[in-house]
DNA sequence: CTGAAAGCGCTTACAG
DNA sequence: CTGAAAGCGCTTACAG
């Protein structure tokens, strides 16, 4: 560690609108109104306050407003795993959706922890914030924060169970279907399924709607069952080995995620099965590391994770307002096609 | 989207502590105190206050006493690629610095554009936080946001250009130097070097580091070149296919990226080379999904981002209470062993 | 169109 | 040990 200087904490005051006010030779109240656009200002007087408030760098505090007005212009984010894939796109949609500048995002990571979880709702509840978003991991509901918050909340990803709260989730199911709604459209008619813990709820849900999809085309599972183990490469290397053991005949593989995904694809190539063009193999997640560094390059579905953080934000926006219609919305997810179901023909 | 029932925006005001003060049946300059842990306080006096506050679940306003006392208790953290995995070890290992509940995060994401940035900068001065860190998605030095804020700046991961600012960041000269100072430590000899984009410092230095260890060994590197191309594994299948072509005799390949590794081992593995016995494979960020669940698990060096976090968050504290010693400090990485460089003798 | 005054919720000297 | 008063920086009726 270098030290060049030691700079002490002599920093000047804050300009304040006192000051613009007077070098604008005008009152505070005069300036103030001039400065968020009220309309009862002649027009050279307000060029005359903006023009003095640039020249003192002038930035309004927001905690005096905040105070006065009842609102902080701010909002909490609470996640569970920052570290984790999912929250990320989710309070990157959320930051898209409240505007760079209009409000100011706090984040806290309570790490799954419920006692660090209250600790982190009532700093947030101090600095006033004007709502709260909770984020979780995983679509398993959670509990509620509670109908007594002096804000409104909304969850995002993994419902609340209280179906008093409003929440937004991905629709799990639907993309089951998608995913073998897809591999069907490729010619596939012999499809296994290869998922990850079976004590999620999104590896049911998007189970049984790969099930209904098989189903209303007349077909079943490969093997009359999902494959449930855990969410890693390993698994996915061993379910592939035993699932094509049991059944040489499958033409095509629904995995829970990428990285199952990955799994499969290794043990097919080992087999000497080549995909797209012998079996077919879909992704979940659409985690582009992965599935673009995957030979071939993986189709996956696309939570839309960034949507969910979008509506969650605006729902947020129109709760604070007053609007709050509670229940759970799901968003819907997305294809994204790559070679590994490439149809050839 | 279920609609169940339409709540309005009737909350109740906050209690504040006048009516904390009312129900003790004291003054609100006392109860202040009384809460505050003030010494001027009778006993029995503060546990009145304090039964009073809870009974009304009292909540003060931060905004109020940021208002007086001219420290809001907050702090900006300010990233340019929230998506990537570099900025939230960094975010995680500060949040963990600031302590659950003293201070609280704002949280901002500049997509790496300047214009974005400024105006979250702007947006946060305004919030009145006590102080920024900046946190950058690689190890080349930024534009200072200058000498003129109002509060003070720490730069984590991506150093500031100024050397009047305090930054932070880790040492990759160092890694390269541990990373083959490990394979030697293996026993192996005969050490490639394969790393990514030449344009990034952290490409560079790993590098230099790699470079000055073999030196001190009395050794080169393989090919007489760091093999330098993209941060994917396309580029790593690719680029060890060359190099096992020129210098079948290598031994070892130190990897720029983790990514880059798994290409590498998949085309060892093609070409029928075993990990660890034939070649041993290092790679480079310890990406748990990536690096766990390659075949075999692969040996990495990690940068240790959670403590560049901590420092800069710890800084930021020293910096704010006027002790700010400028320069650029840099953190040591640390090597993980797994099966991919495992000594077999 | 402009400004004096009150007040948001709190803390901190200052008297008592 | 307790409380009345001033004040942090702003906005908003209310007079003029």
């Amino acid at each position: 560690m270098t030290t060049e200087s030691r700079r002490g904490a002599r920093r000047s005051r804050a300009t304040t609108l006192t000051d613009v006010a007077r070098l604008a030779g005008v009152s505070v109240a005069t300036a103030s109104k001039a400065l968020n656009g009220r309309d009862q200002v002649k027009a050279e007087t307000r060029v005359r306050v903006v023009e003095a408030a640039e020249r003192l760098s002038f930035s309004p505090n927001a905690l005096a407003r905040g105070l006065l007005q009842g609102r902080s212009g701010t909002v909490g984010l609470i996640t569970s795993d920052l570290d984790g894939r999912f929250s990320i796109p989710v309070l990157m949609g959320a930051e898209d959706a409240f505007g760079t500048g209009s409000v100011s995002v706090f984040l806290c990571d309570a790490r799954g922890d419920a006692i660090r979880e209250r600790h982190h709702v009532n700093a947030l509840l101090s600095q006033r914030v004007d709502g709260l978003i909770v984020v979780g991991y995983q679509t398993d509901p959670r509990p509620s924060l509670g109908p007594d918050l002096p804000v409104p909340v909304v969850y995002a990803y993994a419902p609340s169970e209280s179906p008093d709260d409003v929440s937004i989730t991905a629709d799990n199911v639907e993309a089951g279907a998608m995913a073998v709604e897809h591999l069907l459209s490729c010619g596939r008619r012999r499809i296994a399924h290869i998922s990850g813990d079976p004590t999620y709820t999104a590896a049911q849900d998007r189970s049984r709607g790969a099930l209904r999809a098989l189903d209303d085309a007349g077909l079943s599972m490969v093997g009359d069952q999902t494959y449930f183990g855990a969410w890693t490469e390993a698994w996915g290397r061993a379910a592939a080995r035993l699932v094509h053991r049991q059944h040489p005949d499958l033409d095509a593989i629904f995995c829970g995620s990428d990285q199952i995904a990955r799994g499969v694809l290794d043990t097919l190539g080992e087999l000497g099965r080549d995909v797209p063009r012998d079996v077919s193999v879909i992704g979940f997640d659409n985690w582009e590391a992965i599935a673009t560094g995957a030979r071939p390059a993986l189709t996956s579905i696309d939570m839309n994770l960034e949507t969910i953080g979008e509506r969650a934000a605006k729902r947020l926006f129109r709760a604070i307002d007053g609007d709050a219609p509670s229940g759970v919305e799901s968003v819907s997810c997305r294809l994204v096609t790559r070679e590994s179901t490439l149809t050839l023909d």
